[in-house]
DNA sequence: GTACTCACG
DNA sequence: ACGTACGTGAGTACT
């Protein structure tokens, strides 16, 4: 009777908070672990800020009278007492977390809630024990908040689990019947059997081995619990009774683990748990400092958003005319009733709430599917400079897939969808023809999301798009290149908007799963506007961003340049010779086959070769090879691994019959039997797919297939390349490849003298290197001896170690401890370089390329020794890997656009990170080639003015041209 | 879906 | 005291 006494009207109901903070804690880091939150000081503020809006969620939508946050005391618990392993399994808190807690104690404290610790037990015992006396008290309503399935057991009719709501996924409350359901039982206790059945691998509780989820249901549905069940031991079958047999204990003891104690010494009492007034101004501080504008302004309601909110959010806050009045608080100002102005957090909901949606904001969004609408929307087109587009289509396959519609936006909240004509090809390829005047124009900057992709589309409706491009999902790479660039997960992050899912239109993914075209335009409309919409915001806020960092004139001249190239490559696709291969598959099917019976026989018995944890057994245990020198791998099978088998072929035969097996299997699975299978059955071609924004480097990478991984190492894998032909007679395969970018690179950065000499003098640069660090003149330098400084060479590229060199040439570390000290003597100005580019980083904390391009290395300075070693290496090997790959991205567009200009019938059709291959026209093979070598090796010239040289080869099929 | 192995630069 | 060279994609086995 403490907190209602003045109030006239009836108590309102108490209702209990009780937050479990390391588990929504946890849980919210993981949650923003893609696309980490960091303000500008570098605390990753994800966890902070993912717990404090579920903690103002909770109090805005359910008006809690009673609230209070539990941690997990810091010191062991008494279950580490009865069980030393106890939650032994789990990782040492990531360092975020750790720097995010004392931030979220303070938030907690600034809204004047307690925060409940008893030394010895962990949060869920707290919880549990107050909840229970709770109810005692009378309290109606207990909430426990937590998204962790243990506190099941707890549930009553008035204490119940509150979810909160988490990715996209709405609150959640989890009441008796959803627990008995949940777990299939009878009773709410039988929660902890099932648990302490199937153990918890997070926690480390063991359970009883062979009983998962399901078992565990099935056997507490049939003997009630776990003693129940090891009373009936004789009633299971087989394995499963031999388990419980020898488990039986581990079951008991996994089961008192998994309960959760009620009897903690903690008093209840109500009235400290009184929600009360926050620190208004402690909350600013702390939203200040961690720069959480959007909540201080949901929070403190004083328009604080304002000031420093993104580009889209202005916007789009100025477009809804929902927008925040302002003067309102989420707590009333102050007012004392402690009740939330449903205006107020309406509006807090649109201006600055996280999950904005399509139905929260102003749009206009228009139809356009009569010739009259589409004349009009074409000529105010013609009036822009710069206008978002995209295609929807009836699937993601660029080959097959046909359009279905076209959306256009140049003003954010304005959008227009045109949907394209399902009945016949002659009427599509019309409506596309109506608009070839806007993807003519010149002048006018198309923007997209991944817009390769609408180019390749149009493309086969004979649109070659002109004027400049801007593609948002090549803008963030450059921003946050080890990042995801879904145009959904950008929307949530810059402009805190959640788009339409593609499943709400065309159903979870699956066999009865629509296309586009099966849905009425009217259904499709909104969807693709969205996109074209949120596309051009995207890019209003990108655009500033890159310019801020310098990575503008990298997206406008590089990345975006290269889009139309890339789809013109990949929709010109590789011949393939589907005859040859075939005779191939079959050749190597025979090898592969007698192997097999080689290795049965040194074996004594059959088993499936292809599966290492059935190797592994067969050489390690039953015939005890290895010594040992056995190795496991991290889940604790025999790691078989060619190093390992190399090391066993000397005193086993099999070792070296399995690694031949492996080659030839791996050869015909992955390429002889899957590259014809690829072949397009329009045009008898391979389109593989680049994606330009995959790699942390700035390197391309291929997929669909990968055919930047063709074999050439070896004898029976080069010969698949023959395989790679010419598309006819009047045609040869030309390749071009730069010879030793990487390390011109290196010693150009470095501007190391004696490797630049080197390379002017156009020595061979292993061989110079080798009579460097041998200290033999260059005329005695061996193949040995070349194959050493070869390893060393690409060590150096790599942010070489001792241990990695030791392991690469099979020396001894010593050996290889004085290998790299005579190299950094010889070459003291690498060394150097190499100290500089960690120590910049560490300064910087990101690397870059000639052109700027970065790679963000924020664990450089971490205190986790290996991390940071793999980060230094980073430091090293980015900004050569990453030059090399900006200056053969420059070389495609110039040649590209020659080829273009010149009007020659030679396509580009492949790249291997330094090599470009082309089907070329048998005449124009002498002309093109000093100039497609020319082009490459002037595409960036390097500070130091190391020249780049390009060897060309050319021949009748791929093996051939090199 | 993850682990392992191996193809390429 | 620790774990170790950089960057990718794909096929297979197994849970």
């Amino acid at each position: 009777m403490t907190d209602s006494a003045a109030t006239p009207a009836p108590a309102p109901a108490r209702k209990l908070f009780l937050l479990d903070a390391f588990a929504l804690i946890y849980r919210a880091h993981f949650a923003f672990s893609k696309n980490p939150r960091v303000n500008s000081k570098g605390l990753n503020t994800g966890a902070i800020l993912g717990f404090t809006n579920t903690l103002v969620e909770v109090l805005q939508k359910e008006k809690p009278t009673h609230i209070g946050v539990a941690f997990d005391a810091a010191k062991k618990t008494f279950r580490h007492e009865q069980y030393a392993e106890y939650k032994a399994q789990r990782q040492a808190m990531p360092e975020d977390i750790g720097l995010a807690i004392p931030y979220i104690k303070q938030i907690i404290k600034a809204f004047h809630i307690p925060i409940l610790m008893v030394e010895g037990f962990e949060a869920d015992d707290v919880i549990g024990t107050l909840a229970g006396r709770a109810e005692q008290q009378g309290f109606g309503e207990v909430y426990m908040m937590t998204p962790d399935k243990d506190y099941c057991q707890l549930v009553t009719n008035c204490v119940k689990i509150y979810r909160p709501a988490f990715m996209g996924n709405a609150a959640e409350i989890l009441d008796v019947a959803h627990v008995l359901q949940r777990f299939e039982i009878e009773r709410v206790e039988q929660v902890i059997d099932i648990l302490g059945l199937q153990g918890d691998a997070s926690d480390n509780i063991p359970g009883i081995p062979g009983i998962g989820e399901k078992t565990a249901k099935k056997l507490i549905q049939e003997y009630g619990s776990v003693e129940g069940l090891i009373a009936n031991v004789d009633k299971l079958k087989g394995k499963q009774q031999q388990n419980v047999r020898e488990f039986a204990e581990q079951g008991l003891m996994s089961k008192e683990l998994a309960t959760i104690h009620l009897n903690v010494p903690i008093e209840f009492e109500a009235d400290k748990l009184v929600l009360d007034q926050p620190d208004m101004e402690e909350l600013r501080r702390l939203f200040d400092e961690l720069e959480f504008r959007q909540l201080a302004a949901r929070v403190l309601g004083d328009g604080a958003a304002s000031a420093g909110v993104t580009t889209g959010d202005q916007k789009s806050k100025a477009k809804s005319p929902k927008a925040a009045p302002g003067q309102t608080s989420l707590f009333g100002g102050g007012g004392g009733s402690g009740v939330t102005h449903a205006a107020a957090a309406a509006a807090a909901e649109v201006a600055a709430g996280p999950r904005r949606t399509l139905e929260d904001v102003a749009h206009q969004y228009h139809l356009m599917d009569t010739p009259e609408l589409r004349a009009e929307l074409l000529e105010f087109l013609l009036q822009q400079t710069e206008v978002s587009f995209d295609t929807e289509t009836t699937g993601l396959d660029t080959m097959t897939a046909r359009l279905v519609g076209l959306s256009f936006c140049w003003l954010p909240g304005e959008a227009y969808y045109v949907p394209v004509p399902q009945e016949n090809e002659e009427a599509a390829q019309a409506l596309v023809d109506e608009f070839r005047p806007f993807f003519d124009a010149k002048t006018i900057v198309k923007v997209g999301q991944n817009i390769k992709y609408d180019l390749t589309i149009l493309k086969h409706y004979g649109v070659e798009i002109r004027g400049p491009l801007f593609d948002t999902m090549l803008a963030h790479y450059l921003l946050e290149p080890d990042m995801r660039h879904g145009m959904d997960v950008l929307a949530e992050t810059y402009l805190h908007y959640t788009p339409v899912p593609i499943t709400a239109l065309i159903g979870p993914k699956g066999k009865n799963q629509k296309t586009m075209a099966d849905l009425p335009p009217a259904e499709v409309s909104d969807y693709a506007c969205e996109d074209a919409d949120v596309t051009l915001q995207l890019k209003h806020v990108f655009e500033p961003l890159l310019k801020e960092v310098g990575l503008l004139d990298l997206l406008n001249e590089v990345e975006n340049p290269l889009v139309p190239v890339l789809a013109a490559i990949e929709y010109e696709g590789v011949q393939i010779d589907s005859v040859a291969m075939g005779e191939y598959s079959a050749e190597l099917q025979g090898y592969i086959t007698e192997l097999e019976g080689q290795i049965y026989q040194e074996a004594g018995e059959e088993f499936n070769i292809g599966s290492p944890k059935q190797l592994g057994e067969v050489l390690f245990d039953k015939m005890d090879l290895g010594g040992k020198k056995i190795k496991k791998t991290k889940t604790g099978q025999y790691a078989t691994g060619e190093e390992i088998l190399s090391q066993l072929a000397g005193d086993a035969p099999i070792a070296g019959l399995i690694l031949e097996y492996r080659q030839l299997s791996k050869l015909r699975s992955t390429y002889v039997e899957a590259l014809p299978q690829l072949v397009c059955e329009l045009d008898g071609r391979v389109h593989t797919s680049f994606n330009q924004a995959v790699t942390a480097t700035g390197r391309l990478s291929s997929t669909n297939p990968n055919l930047q991984n063709i074999p050439i190492r070896t004898e029976k894998g080069r010969e698949i390349r023959k395989a790679f032909v010419p598309r006819d007679a009047g045609h040869v395969l030309l390749a071009a490849d730069y010879s030793q970018v990487e390390l011109r690179i290196m010693a150009d950065f470095a501007g190391d003298k004696t490797m630049i000499e080197a390379f002017r003098l156009g020595q061979d640069i292993h061989t110079s290197t080798a009579s460097k660090v041998f200290k033999v003149p260059l005329s005695e330098v061996d193949g040995e001896m070349r194959r050493k400084a070869k390893t060393v060479n690409f060590g150096i590229i790599y942010g070489i170690s001792a241990f990695g060199l030791a392991q690469r040439i099979g020396i001894g570390r010593k050996e290889a401890v004085e290998i790299i000290e005579t190299y950094f003597e010889e070459f003291p100005s690498v060394k150097q370089y190499m100290d500089e580019s960690i120590n910049r980083a560490r300064e910087l904390e990101y690397a870059e390329t000639l052109l700027g391009r970065r790679r963000y290395l924020r664990d450089i300075n971490s205190r986790n020794a290996t991390l940071r070693g793999y980060t230094e290496r980073n430091a090293i090997n980015a900004p050569i890997q990453g030059t090399a790959a900006d200056i053969i991205k420059k070389a495609m567009i110039n040649i590209h656009e020659w080829l273009v200009q010149e009007k020659l019938g030679t396509r580009m059709i492949l790249q291997v990170h330094d090599e470009l291959v082309f089907d070329a026209v048998r005449e124009e093979v002498d002309y093109i080639t000093p100039k497609i070598k020319e082009l490459m090796a002037t595409a960036l010239l390097l500070p130091h003015g190391v020249p780049l040289e390009v060897e060309v080869g050319v021949g009748e099929n791929w093996l051939q041209a090199h």
